[in-house]
RNA sequence: GCGAGGGUAGUUCAGUGGCAGAACGCGCGCCUGUGGAGCGCGAUGUCGCGGGUUCGAAUCCCGUCCCUCGCCCCA
Protein backbone atom coordinates (compact mmCIF):
# COMPACT_ATOMS: atom_id res chain seq x y z
CA UNK A 1 0.00 0.00 0.00
CA UNK A 2 1.67 3.61 -0.98
CA UNK A 3 1.83 5.89 1.58
CA UNK A 4 -0.94 8.66 1.89
CA UNK A 5 0.48 12.07 0.76
CA UNK A 6 0.36 14.55 2.94
CA UNK A 7 -1.32 17.74 2.55
CA UNK A 8 0.72 20.05 0.54
CA UNK A 9 2.42 22.85 2.30
CA UNK A 10 2.10 21.11 5.93
CA UNK A 11 4.87 19.79 7.84
CA UNK A 12 5.84 16.67 9.80
CA UNK A 13 7.92 17.70 13.48
CA UNK A 14 9.28 14.91 14.05
CA UNK A 15 11.34 15.31 17.49
CA UNK A 16 14.07 16.87 16.12
CA UNK A 17 12.05 19.27 14.64
CA UNK A 18 10.08 19.39 17.15
CA UNK A 19 12.56 20.21 19.66
CA UNK A 20 13.82 23.31 17.64
CA UNK A 21 9.96 24.77 17.79
CA UNK A 22 10.30 24.61 21.59
CA UNK A 23 13.44 26.02 21.50
CA UNK A 24 12.48 28.61 19.28
CA UNK A 25 9.27 29.07 21.62
CA UNK A 26 11.29 29.34 24.82
CA UNK A 27 13.59 32.12 22.83
CA UNK A 28 11.02 34.00 21.79
CA UNK A 29 8.82 33.74 25.46
CA UNK A 30 12.42 34.60 26.96
CA UNK A 31 12.59 38.05 24.90
CA UNK A 32 9.24 38.57 24.95
CA UNK A 33 8.50 38.39 28.85
CA UNK A 34 12.05 40.69 29.44
CA UNK A 35 9.66 43.71 28.38
CA UNK A 36 6.75 42.66 30.00
CA UNK A 37 4.68 41.56 27.19
CA UNK A 38 1.66 38.90 27.98
CA UNK A 39 1.09 35.61 26.36
CA UNK A 40 -2.72 35.41 24.36
CA UNK A 41 -3.37 33.68 21.32
CA UNK A 42 -6.46 33.87 19.31
CA UNK A 43 -9.19 30.75 17.62
CA UNK A 44 -7.34 29.45 14.50
CA UNK A 45 -10.57 29.71 12.89
CA UNK A 46 -12.35 33.05 12.12
CA UNK A 47 -14.88 34.59 9.90
CA UNK A 48 -13.60 35.57 6.73
CA UNK A 49 -15.11 39.00 7.51
CA UNK A 50 -12.57 39.97 9.68
CA UNK A 51 -9.83 39.97 7.40
CA UNK A 52 -11.66 41.42 4.60
CA UNK A 53 -11.70 44.83 6.94
CA UNK A 54 -8.17 45.47 6.01
CA UNK A 55 -5.39 43.17 5.56
CA UNK A 56 -4.82 43.75 1.96
CA UNK A 57 -6.72 42.05 -1.12
CA UNK A 58 -4.08 40.09 -1.97
CA UNK A 59 -3.74 38.11 1.75
CA UNK A 60 -7.76 37.91 1.79
CA UNK A 61 -8.20 36.58 -1.50
CA UNK A 62 -5.52 34.20 -3.07
CA UNK A 63 -4.30 33.49 0.16
CA UNK A 64 -6.62 32.36 2.48
CA UNK A 65 -7.59 29.15 3.39
CA UNK A 66 -11.38 29.40 3.27
CA UNK A 67 -14.11 27.04 3.26
CA UNK A 68 -18.29 27.54 4.67
CA UNK A 69 -19.05 25.46 7.67
CA UNK A 70 -22.00 23.24 7.99
CA UNK A 71 -24.49 26.55 8.53
CA UNK A 72 -22.73 27.93 5.51
CA UNK A 73 -20.70 30.60 7.10
CA UNK A 74 -17.66 31.31 5.44
CA UNK A 75 -14.77 30.43 7.77
CA UNK A 76 -10.83 31.26 6.87
CA UNK A 77 -7.88 29.81 8.65
CA UNK A 78 -5.79 32.26 10.14
CA UNK A 79 -3.22 34.24 7.71
CA UNK A 80 -2.49 36.46 10.35
CA UNK A 81 -3.06 37.76 13.88
CA UNK A 82 -3.47 40.93 13.83
CA UNK A 83 -7.21 41.17 12.71
CA UNK A 84 -8.06 38.42 16.45
CA UNK A 85 -6.18 40.79 18.23
CA UNK A 86 -7.77 44.21 17.18
CA UNK A 87 -11.51 42.31 17.41
CA UNK A 88 -10.84 41.32 20.95
CA UNK A 89 -9.40 44.25 21.74
CA UNK A 90 -12.67 45.76 20.79
CA UNK A 91 -14.71 43.37 22.44
CA UNK A 92 -13.53 43.75 26.15
CA UNK A 93 -13.49 47.73 24.90
CA UNK A 94 -13.53 49.95 27.86
CA UNK A 95 -12.98 46.75 30.35
CA UNK A 96 -9.20 46.56 29.39
CA UNK A 97 -6.26 48.48 31.44
CA UNK A 98 -4.28 50.38 29.12
CA UNK A 99 -1.85 50.05 27.44
CA UNK A 100 -1.62 46.08 26.74
CA UNK A 101 1.75 44.42 25.80
CA UNK A 102 0.81 41.03 24.53
CA UNK A 103 2.62 38.11 22.47
CA UNK A 104 2.00 35.17 20.99
CA UNK A 105 3.43 32.26 19.33
CA UNK A 106 1.12 30.06 17.19
CA UNK A 107 0.39 28.03 13.72
CA UNK A 108 -0.76 30.09 10.54
CA UNK A 109 -2.13 29.36 7.32
CA UNK A 110 -1.96 31.09 3.79
CA UNK A 111 -2.50 29.19 0.33
CA UNK A 112 0.15 29.72 -1.33
CA UNK A 113 2.84 27.89 -3.92
CA UNK A 114 5.37 26.47 -1.82
CA UNK A 115 9.10 27.52 -1.70
CA UNK A 116 12.10 28.09 -0.25
CA UNK A 117 11.23 29.44 3.45
CA UNK A 118 7.36 29.61 2.92
CA UNK A 119 5.24 26.66 3.82
CA UNK A 120 1.41 26.83 3.70
CA UNK A 121 1.67 25.46 7.57
CA UNK A 122 3.51 27.80 9.52
CA UNK A 123 4.25 29.23 13.02
CA UNK A 124 4.77 32.90 13.77
CA UNK A 125 5.76 35.21 16.56
CA UNK A 126 3.26 38.38 17.27
CA UNK A 127 4.16 40.91 19.75
CA UNK A 128 1.92 44.06 20.18
CA UNK A 129 1.55 47.56 22.16
CA UNK A 130 -1.49 48.57 22.54
CA UNK A 131 -2.99 52.00 23.01
CA UNK A 132 -0.22 54.65 22.34
CA UNK A 133 0.77 56.30 19.31
CA UNK A 134 4.68 57.41 20.58
CA UNK A 135 7.85 56.58 18.06
CA UNK A 136 9.14 55.53 21.31
CA UNK A 137 6.30 52.09 21.47
CA UNK A 138 7.51 51.77 17.96
CA UNK A 139 11.17 51.62 19.53
CA UNK A 140 10.43 49.41 21.78
CA UNK A 141 9.31 46.61 19.51
CA UNK A 142 12.27 47.05 17.51
CA UNK A 143 13.86 46.23 20.55
CA UNK A 144 12.31 43.32 21.35
CA UNK A 145 12.79 42.11 18.35
CA UNK A 146 16.70 42.83 18.72
CA UNK A 147 17.18 41.28 21.87
CA UNK A 148 15.65 37.80 20.60
CA UNK A 149 18.83 38.45 17.49
CA UNK A 150 20.83 39.32 20.21
CA UNK A 151 20.03 35.75 22.91
CA UNK A 152 20.33 33.45 19.96
CA UNK A 153 23.66 34.80 18.76
CA UNK A 154 22.39 37.01 15.52
CA UNK A 155 24.93 39.82 15.46
CA UNK A 156 24.14 43.09 13.12
CA UNK A 157 26.24 42.08 10.48
CA UNK A 158 24.19 39.00 9.76
CA UNK A 159 20.97 40.61 9.68
CA UNK A 160 19.13 44.13 10.17
CA UNK A 161 16.34 45.68 10.75
CA UNK A 162 15.18 48.01 7.58
CA UNK A 163 12.89 50.82 9.03
CA UNK A 164 10.81 53.60 7.00
CA UNK A 165 7.32 55.19 8.15
CA UNK A 166 4.59 55.84 6.30
CA UNK A 167 3.56 59.32 6.97
CA UNK A 168 7.10 60.25 5.73
CA UNK A 169 7.15 58.45 2.95
CA UNK A 170 3.68 60.04 1.69
CA UNK A 171 5.20 63.58 2.80
CA UNK A 172 8.31 63.28 0.23
CA UNK A 173 6.49 61.69 -2.93
CA UNK A 174 3.78 64.63 -2.30
CA UNK A 175 6.80 66.97 -2.75
CA UNK A 176 7.82 65.30 -6.16
CA UNK A 177 3.87 64.91 -7.13
CA UNK A 178 3.01 61.63 -6.05
CA UNK A 179 -0.07 61.44 -4.79
CA UNK A 180 -4.03 60.10 -5.07
CA UNK A 181 -3.69 56.82 -7.15
CA UNK A 182 -0.31 56.97 -7.96
CA UNK A 183 0.37 56.02 -4.12
CA UNK A 184 -0.15 52.54 -3.65
CA UNK A 185 1.24 52.32 -7.43
CA UNK A 186 4.49 53.81 -6.05
CA UNK A 187 4.60 51.70 -2.54
CA UNK A 188 4.28 48.57 -5.27
CA UNK A 189 6.92 50.00 -6.75
CA UNK A 190 9.26 50.78 -3.75
CA UNK A 191 8.76 47.01 -2.71
CA UNK A 192 10.52 45.67 -5.75
CA UNK A 193 12.74 47.97 -5.89
CA UNK A 194 15.86 45.99 -4.62
CA UNK A 195 14.81 42.32 -6.48
CA UNK A 196 14.58 44.08 -10.01
CA UNK A 197 17.13 45.48 -12.09
CA UNK A 198 17.94 49.16 -12.58
CA UNK A 199 16.48 48.91 -15.71
CA UNK A 200 13.53 47.11 -15.89
CA UNK A 201 12.87 48.80 -12.43
CA UNK A 202 12.39 52.20 -14.55
CA UNK A 203 10.27 50.35 -17.13
CA UNK A 204 8.12 49.10 -15.00
CA UNK A 205 7.62 52.86 -12.90
CA UNK A 206 6.93 53.83 -16.60
CA UNK A 207 4.57 51.48 -17.59
CA UNK A 208 2.48 51.70 -13.94
CA UNK A 209 1.96 55.51 -14.87
CA UNK A 210 4.72 57.16 -13.92
CA UNK A 211 6.70 60.14 -15.74
CA UNK A 212 9.77 60.96 -16.61
CA UNK A 213 9.69 63.72 -14.48
CA UNK A 214 7.99 61.91 -11.38
CA UNK A 215 10.36 58.83 -11.84
CA UNK A 216 13.87 61.17 -11.68
CA UNK A 217 12.05 62.67 -8.53
CA UNK A 218 11.76 59.17 -6.81
CA UNK A 219 15.22 58.05 -7.68
CA UNK A 220 16.41 61.35 -6.26
CA UNK A 221 14.48 60.66 -3.10
CA UNK A 222 15.74 57.43 -2.60
CA UNK A 223 19.54 58.92 -2.74
CA UNK A 224 18.87 60.84 0.38
CA UNK A 225 19.57 58.46 3.44
CA UNK A 226 19.24 61.62 5.85
CA UNK A 227 15.86 62.05 4.99
CA UNK A 228 14.58 60.54 7.73
CA UNK A 229 16.32 63.49 9.86
CA UNK A 230 13.19 65.69 8.78
CA UNK A 231 10.80 63.67 10.74
CA UNK A 232 10.12 64.13 14.32
CA UNK A 233 8.69 60.73 14.58
CA UNK A 234 11.53 59.04 13.36
CA UNK A 235 14.01 61.39 15.27
CA UNK A 236 12.58 60.19 17.75
CA UNK A 237 12.12 56.42 16.96
CA UNK A 238 15.96 56.53 16.15
CA UNK A 239 17.33 58.35 19.52
CA UNK A 240 14.82 55.47 21.63
CA UNK A 241 16.67 52.60 19.54
CA UNK A 242 20.01 54.36 20.87
CA UNK A 243 18.97 54.25 24.10
CA UNK A 244 17.22 50.86 24.21
CA UNK A 245 21.29 49.82 23.16
CA UNK A 246 19.70 48.30 19.87
CA UNK A 247 20.91 51.10 17.01
CA UNK A 248 24.12 48.52 15.77
CA UNK A 249 20.89 46.83 14.34
CA UNK A 250 18.88 49.32 12.38
CA UNK A 251 18.85 51.31 8.78
CA UNK A 252 16.50 54.09 7.16
CA UNK A 253 15.71 52.44 4.12
CA UNK A 254 13.32 55.01 2.25
CA UNK A 255 12.36 51.65 0.06
CA UNK A 256 10.77 49.50 3.15
CA UNK A 257 7.13 50.45 2.89
CA UNK A 258 5.05 46.54 3.58
CA UNK A 259 1.80 45.67 2.02
CA UNK A 260 -0.56 45.17 4.51
CA UNK A 261 -3.33 48.01 4.09
CA UNK A 262 -3.54 48.93 7.54
CA UNK A 263 0.11 50.17 8.05
CA UNK A 264 -0.07 54.02 9.07
CA UNK A 265 3.36 54.97 10.07
CA UNK A 266 7.18 53.59 11.28
CA UNK A 267 6.86 50.40 9.17
CA UNK A 268 10.05 48.24 9.36
CA UNK A 269 11.43 44.36 8.34
CA UNK A 270 14.48 42.32 9.24
CA UNK A 271 16.82 40.93 6.24
CA UNK A 272 19.78 38.75 6.34
CA UNK A 273 22.42 40.20 5.07
CA UNK A 274 24.12 38.17 2.77
CA UNK A 275 21.73 35.55 2.25
CA UNK A 276 18.60 35.32 -0.28
CA UNK A 277 17.24 39.08 1.61
CA UNK A 278 13.99 37.32 2.22
CA UNK A 279 12.13 39.08 5.01
CA UNK A 280 12.51 37.54 8.17
CA UNK A 281 10.49 40.21 10.42
CA UNK A 282 7.39 42.67 9.66
CA UNK A 283 6.03 44.95 11.20
CA UNK A 284 4.86 48.67 12.03
CA UNK A 285 2.43 50.73 13.64
CA UNK A 286 -1.48 50.74 12.56
CA UNK A 287 -3.50 53.39 14.77
CA UNK A 288 -6.75 52.93 12.99
CA UNK A 289 -7.11 48.73 12.76
CA UNK A 290 -9.41 48.80 16.03
CA UNK A 291 -12.01 51.07 14.81
CA UNK A 292 -12.07 49.04 11.66
CA UNK A 293 -13.26 45.63 13.22
CA UNK A 294 -15.81 48.16 15.00
CA UNK A 295 -14.43 49.69 18.40
CA UNK A 296 -13.44 52.50 19.56
CA UNK A 297 -9.87 54.08 17.77
CA UNK A 298 -6.98 52.48 19.36
CA UNK A 299 -3.67 52.71 18.42
CA UNK A 300 -1.09 50.07 17.84
CA UNK A 301 2.14 49.20 17.16
CA UNK A 302 3.74 45.29 16.21
CA UNK A 303 5.37 42.88 14.41
CA UNK A 304 5.36 38.87 13.54
CA UNK A 305 8.09 36.89 12.41
CA UNK A 306 7.73 33.71 10.86
CA UNK A 307 9.40 30.22 12.24
CA UNK A 308 10.87 28.95 8.65
CA UNK A 309 12.97 31.46 7.55
CA UNK A 310 14.14 32.36 10.85
CA UNK A 311 15.26 28.71 11.17
CA UNK A 312 16.80 29.28 7.58
CA UNK A 313 19.04 32.27 8.54
CA UNK A 314 20.23 30.33 11.83
CA UNK A 315 21.16 27.79 9.81
CA UNK A 316 23.13 29.78 6.85
CA UNK A 317 24.99 31.26 10.06
CA UNK A 318 25.85 28.27 11.71
CA UNK A 319 24.03 29.33 14.64
CA UNK A 320 21.34 26.88 14.66
CA UNK A 321 21.85 24.77 17.78
CA UNK A 322 22.40 21.04 18.03
CA UNK A 323 19.70 20.11 20.78
CA UNK A 324 19.45 16.98 22.25
CA UNK A 325 15.75 15.19 21.25
CA UNK A 326 15.77 12.73 23.59
CA UNK A 327 14.94 13.77 27.62
CA UNK A 328 15.87 10.62 29.43
CA UNK A 329 18.90 11.08 31.94
CA UNK A 330 18.99 7.50 32.92
CA UNK A 331 18.54 4.58 30.95
CA UNK A 332 18.12 0.88 32.57
CA UNK A 333 19.29 -2.34 30.59
CA UNK A 334 16.73 -4.95 30.61
CA UNK A 335 18.30 -8.65 30.17
CA UNK A 336 16.58 -11.78 30.24
CA UNK A 337 16.10 -14.95 33.17
CA UNK A 338 13.60 -12.85 35.19
CA UNK A 339 15.72 -9.73 34.58
CA UNK A 340 13.00 -7.40 33.91
CA UNK A 341 11.09 -7.08 36.61
CA UNK A 342 14.58 -5.78 38.54
CA UNK A 343 14.93 -3.15 35.43
CA UNK A 344 11.40 -2.19 36.00
CA UNK A 345 11.80 -1.71 39.81
CA UNK A 346 14.91 0.24 39.50
CA UNK A 347 13.59 2.80 36.67
CA UNK A 348 10.55 3.47 39.30
CA UNK A 349 12.80 4.13 42.44
CA UNK A 350 14.78 6.56 40.10
CA UNK A 351 11.88 8.06 38.49
CA UNK A 352 10.57 8.16 41.75
CA UNK A 353 13.27 10.66 42.90
CA UNK A 354 12.94 13.21 40.24
CA UNK A 355 14.88 11.84 37.24
CA UNK A 356 13.63 11.25 34.12
CA UNK A 357 14.22 7.36 33.56
CA UNK A 358 13.64 4.87 30.73
CA UNK A 359 14.19 1.12 30.64
CA UNK A 360 15.38 -0.90 27.76
CA UNK A 361 11.63 -2.12 26.85
CA UNK A 362 12.98 -5.68 25.47
CA UNK A 363 15.57 -8.10 26.74
CA UNK A 364 18.84 -7.49 24.49
CA UNK A 365 22.19 -7.38 23.78
CA UNK A 366 24.38 -4.78 26.31
CA UNK A 367 26.44 -3.82 22.67
CA UNK A 368 22.61 -3.29 21.36
CA UNK A 369 21.33 -0.97 24.87
CA UNK A 370 24.58 0.76 24.72
CA UNK A 371 24.16 2.02 21.56
CA UNK A 372 21.00 2.72 21.89
CA UNK A 373 22.09 5.34 25.01
CA UNK A 374 24.89 6.40 22.48
CA UNK A 375 22.00 7.45 19.49
CA UNK A 376 19.89 9.64 22.28
CA UNK A 377 22.37 11.01 23.47
CA UNK A 378 21.62 9.37 27.34
CA UNK A 379 24.49 10.35 29.60
CA UNK A 380 23.96 7.62 32.57
CA UNK A 381 23.34 3.64 32.11
CA UNK A 382 22.54 1.34 35.02
CA UNK A 383 23.31 -2.12 34.03
CA UNK A 384 21.66 -4.74 35.35
CA UNK A 385 22.35 -7.91 34.64
CA UNK A 386 21.86 -11.81 35.46
CA UNK A 387 26.00 -11.00 37.25
CA UNK A 388 24.85 -7.96 39.09
CA UNK A 389 21.37 -9.87 39.88
CA UNK A 390 23.08 -12.75 41.84
CA UNK A 391 25.65 -10.26 43.47
CA UNK A 392 22.79 -8.02 44.74
CA UNK A 393 24.82 -5.15 43.09
CA UNK A 394 24.37 -2.84 39.98
CA UNK A 395 27.11 -1.15 37.41
CA UNK A 396 26.76 2.37 36.62
CA UNK A 397 28.22 3.59 33.26
CA UNK A 398 28.81 7.38 32.64
CA UNK A 399 27.88 7.79 28.48
CA UNK A 400 30.52 10.86 28.33
CA UNK A 401 33.81 9.87 30.25
CA UNK A 402 32.81 6.04 29.29
CA UNK A 403 33.87 5.14 33.12
CA UNK A 404 31.86 2.92 34.66
CA UNK A 405 31.57 1.29 38.60
CA UNK A 406 29.90 -1.44 39.62
CA UNK A 407 28.71 -1.28 43.26
CA UNK A 408 25.95 -2.51 45.96
CA UNK A 409 22.56 -2.00 44.75
CA UNK A 410 21.55 0.42 47.65
CA UNK A 411 23.94 2.88 46.65
CA UNK A 412 23.01 3.93 43.42
CA UNK A 413 20.55 6.38 44.26
CA UNK A 414 23.03 8.81 45.58
CA UNK A 415 26.00 7.67 43.08
CA UNK A 416 23.21 9.22 40.26
CA UNK A 417 22.42 12.35 42.26
CA UNK A 418 26.13 12.78 42.40
CA UNK A 419 26.60 11.96 38.62
CA UNK A 420 23.82 13.96 37.18
CA UNK A 421 24.35 16.96 39.54
CA UNK A 422 27.64 17.69 38.01
C1' G B 1 -2.00 31.70 -11.76
C1' C B 2 2.97 31.62 -14.74
C1' G B 3 8.03 29.51 -15.59
C1' A B 4 12.23 25.94 -14.71
C1' G B 5 14.25 21.39 -12.74
C1' G B 6 13.28 16.73 -10.67
C1' G B 7 10.91 11.56 -8.86
C1' U B 8 16.00 5.03 -8.73
C1' A B 9 17.70 1.46 -1.43
C1' G B 10 15.87 4.38 5.01
C1' U B 11 18.66 9.19 3.14
C1' U B 12 21.61 11.87 -0.64
C1' C B 13 22.35 10.70 -5.44
C1' A B 14 25.05 8.12 -10.02
C1' G B 15 23.27 5.24 -14.02
C1' U B 16 20.50 8.14 -20.91
C1' G B 17 18.49 1.13 -24.87
C1' G B 18 21.61 -4.70 -22.80
C1' C B 19 22.63 -8.58 -15.27
C1' A B 20 19.82 -2.05 -10.76
C1' G B 21 24.70 0.77 -8.38
C1' A B 22 27.77 4.14 -4.80
C1' A B 23 28.15 6.85 -0.34
C1' C B 24 26.01 7.60 4.31
C1' G B 25 22.75 5.09 7.52
C1' C B 26 21.17 0.09 9.20
C1' G B 27 22.45 -5.21 10.69
C1' C B 28 26.31 -8.80 11.88
C1' G B 29 31.50 -9.93 12.99
C1' C B 30 36.53 -8.60 14.74
C1' C B 31 35.06 -7.67 20.72
C1' U B 32 30.94 -15.02 23.96
C1' G B 33 28.36 -8.43 28.93
C1' U B 34 30.25 -2.68 26.79
C1' G B 35 28.36 2.69 22.67
C1' G B 36 31.41 6.37 19.92
C1' A B 37 36.79 5.50 15.94
C1' G B 38 38.70 1.59 12.44
C1' C B 39 38.51 -2.82 9.37
C1' G B 40 35.64 -6.87 7.18
C1' C B 41 30.96 -9.07 5.75
C1' G B 42 25.68 -8.47 4.76
C1' A B 43 20.52 -6.96 3.83
C1' U B 44 17.51 -3.54 1.56
C1' G B 45 14.14 -1.52 -4.50
C1' U B 46 6.62 -2.06 -7.91
C1' C B 47 13.54 2.66 -10.78
C1' G B 48 6.40 7.72 -8.71
C1' C B 49 1.95 5.61 -11.42
C1' G B 50 -0.51 4.05 -16.19
C1' G B 51 0.03 3.07 -21.22
C1' G B 52 3.05 2.82 -25.81
C1' U B 53 7.65 1.83 -29.01
C1' U B 54 11.39 -2.24 -28.93
C1' C B 55 14.11 -8.85 -29.29
C1' G B 56 15.08 -5.95 -24.83
C1' A B 57 13.03 0.22 -21.23
C1' A B 58 15.15 3.10 -14.94
C1' U B 59 16.86 4.93 -19.87
C1' C B 60 12.91 6.62 -25.77
C1' C B 61 7.45 8.44 -26.56
C1' C B 62 2.45 9.84 -24.53
C1' G B 63 -0.50 10.69 -20.32
C1' U B 64 -0.91 11.39 -15.13
C1' C B 65 0.30 12.30 -9.98
C1' C B 66 3.79 14.29 -6.74
C1' C B 67 8.18 17.12 -5.08
C1' U B 68 11.72 21.19 -5.37
C1' C B 69 13.19 26.07 -7.02
C1' G B 70 11.86 30.84 -9.05
C1' C B 71 7.98 34.73 -10.35
C1' C B 72 3.62 36.86 -7.82
C1' C B 73 2.65 37.88 -2.61
C1' C B 74 4.35 37.67 2.11
C1' A B 75 6.27 35.79 8.06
Amino acid sequence: MPIIQPVRGTRDFYPEDMAFRQWLNNQIREASTQFGYQEFDGPFLERLELYAAKSGDELVKEQSYVFPDRSGSMIALRPELTPSLARMVAQRGKGLTLPLRWWSFGPFWRYERKQKGRSREFFQWNIDLIGVDTPEADAELVAVAATLFRNVGLTADMIRIKVNNRRLAEKQLEKIGILGELLPITFRLLDRQDRMAPDAWKSYALESGFNENQFAGLVKMLEDLDAWKSSPEMLHFFNTAKALGVDEYLDYDPTIIRGLDYYTGTVYEARDVKGNHRSILGGGRYDDLVSVVGGNPIPGTGFAMGDVVFGLVLEENGIKPDLRVSPTDVLITTFEEGGESASIQIAAEIRGAGYRVEWYPQPARLQRQLKYADRNEIPLVVIIGPDEIEADKVSLKDMVSGEQETFSRSDLLPRIKKQLAG
